[in-house]
This record gives C-alpha cells, sequence and structure tokens, in this order.
DNA sequence: TATTAATTGTTTCAAATGAAACTATTTTGT
DNA sequence: ACAAAATAGTTTCATTTGAAACAATTAATA
C-alpha cells in the first residue's frame, strides 16, 4: 500500500482545496466567513435557537459559536432576546437583514456545489452520498 | 437547503473528525503534529527534494512548511543541502533518525486505515478511491 | 433548605496561521 | 550586459483558534 493513498491525508488535501474557494468567494462576495456562514444556515433553518443548540447543530466549538455570534450581533444579522426559561442563555434569530442576505447566499451556494456536482455522473453522486454516510455512521 | 447536505461541508466536517483523531494519536505516540508527518511521508515518498515542491505535493501553503521544516530540522529528522543549480533554494532528505521514525509512523497509520477501511466493502472501496480521483482531476 | 455539582456562555492566554513585506537569487526582456 | 520582473524561502505582524479559567445561573443531592 503507498502513502499516496494513504485516505486521511487524500480527503484533508481535498477537502482544504475545496474550502478555500468557497471562503475567498463568500469573503468577496458577501463579507462573511465560514463560521458565519455555517451559524447563518443554522439559524435560517431554526429560528430562536441558543448558542449551545447552535454548537451541536454544526459540530463547532462553542468558543467559537460565542465569538461568532457576537460579532453577527455586531454586523447587524441576528437579534438576541433572553432565554425564557434560562438566565444563563439567549435565543438568536435572523433579522430583516439577516433573511435578506440569506435569501442571496443560498442560491449562490447551491450554484457552486452544482457547478461541482454536475461533473458527476448520477451513479457518482450517489455513491459519493452513500459513502459519507457511511463514514460519518462508522467515525460516530 | 440543508447545511447537512452541502457537500463542501459534509467534507470538511469528515475530514476534521478523521484528522483531529489521527492529531491527537501522533502527537502522543510520536510527536509529531499533522503539518510535520505530511512533510515526512512527502520526503519518505521524494527525497532530495524542495519546500517549494512539498508546497506543491501537500498543497500547503510555503509559510507553513517553511516551518514545518525547520522543526524538523531541529528535531533531527531531516537534513538540509544545498541545491545544485539553485542557491535560493535547499533540498530537504530524511536522515536516518527521519527513517527510522517513519517505519514506526508508517506501519502505524496504515493499521488505522485498516481499521477504518475494513468496515467498508471491496466495491465501496473502489467508489472511493475513484470519486477522491476525480475530485482531484475536477478541481486541478 | 443548603451545599455541591453541572451547565451556559465569555474571557484570557498561548499557539497556529497566512498575507504581506522582505532578502537573496535567478530569469526575462531589451 | 543590464535593468526589471519573477521566484525561493524567511520574517513580521495581525488574526484565528481552542483549552483552560472564569462568572453566572440552574440542577441535583444531602
Amino acid at each position: 500500500m503507498e502513502l499516496n493513498d494513504f485516505l486521511p491525508y487524500q480527503l484533508s488535501v481535498l477537502s482544504l482545496k475545496i474550502s478555500k474557494g468557497i471562503a475567498a468567494h463568500y469573503q468577496d462576495q458577501f463579507g462573511i466567513n465560514i463560521s458565519e456562514w455555517r451559524v447563518l444556515v443554522i439559524l435560517y433553518k431554526n429560528p430562536d435557537i441558543t448558542a449551545k443548540k447552535i454548537a451541536q447543530l454544526s459540530e463547532m466549538d462553542k468558543v467559537r459559536i460565542s465569538r461568532t455570534l457576537k460579532t453577527l450581533v455586531e454586523k447587524d444579522y441576528l437579534t438576541q432576546q433572553p432565554h425564557p426559561l434560562d438566565a444563563r442563555a439567549k435565543n438568536y434569530e435572523l433579522n430583516q437583514r439577516g433573511k435578506y442576505l440569506m435569501r442571496a447566499v443560498i442560491p449562490d451556494a447551491l450554484r457552486y456545489e452544482e457547478d461541482l456536482m454536475s461533473q458527476l455522473s448520477t451513479e457518482e453522486r450517489e455513491q459519493l452520498q452513500h459513502l459519507i454516510g457511511k463514514f460519518n455512521r462508522i467515525l460516530g
């Protein structure tokens, strides 16, 4: 077996290649970074949730979530509200500007992915989805 | 739109999951981090190459390569030699300690991969290799 | 109820990162 | 040949990162 074929290495190189392009694009186009993008997407799908919940959904660190939320509030894309049952927590929600931003960003993201995926056959796309699912089950 | 379906996101989560486990293991077991591991593998397969070449092969930043090479020389795993045709560049090579380290690290890495891959069928393994190759061709 | 443990989220600190500036050398173009 | 541009690698500096410590609050238990 060749070390060039070492799977974790190949995967990380591939993933890095893909993220780099995306990060630059979002920064240029919308002035948001990858952390912000992820939090925004989660809040678009799950209005009125806490930082803890966002951390769970995104698989991101709680420190990073805390900072990202602070930035997004400062950039005026989110509103903060006290949590009704827990004074330690806050509920976050996209405001009008946030929703407007997402209605621009999401089609853009999907177009990027479609450009990439259109170069795979239907069969290859299915295989890819299957393999990602399988790895996630294996790795817990 | 589901964040969880967005391919670049899935790939980066997957790749991060795999790397984190490996990183901790290598740090504990051999005292090397992921950058060092990558550079070592490249030098194992490609003796006597320059920092630039390593950067190309690894898709890592030239600053990071420069620092990693410096560390590996300090840890006495590599030798540096002037490049015969270009006084700006240096050639790097594993020394005896470096080769010895790699002869310990590589079986360990392969065992890790084998544990992972053994959970895939032959067909799934072939699909995985095919897809990684295809993405690399698409992304250049 | 009082005390301890657990939790939510923030801040601190040290390490990792990479863009930009830099040095030294080589290549290109006239 | 010579000046300008490009390249290899390093250093500087500002940003990003997350572990650990922290404050505030809630839950658990005696």
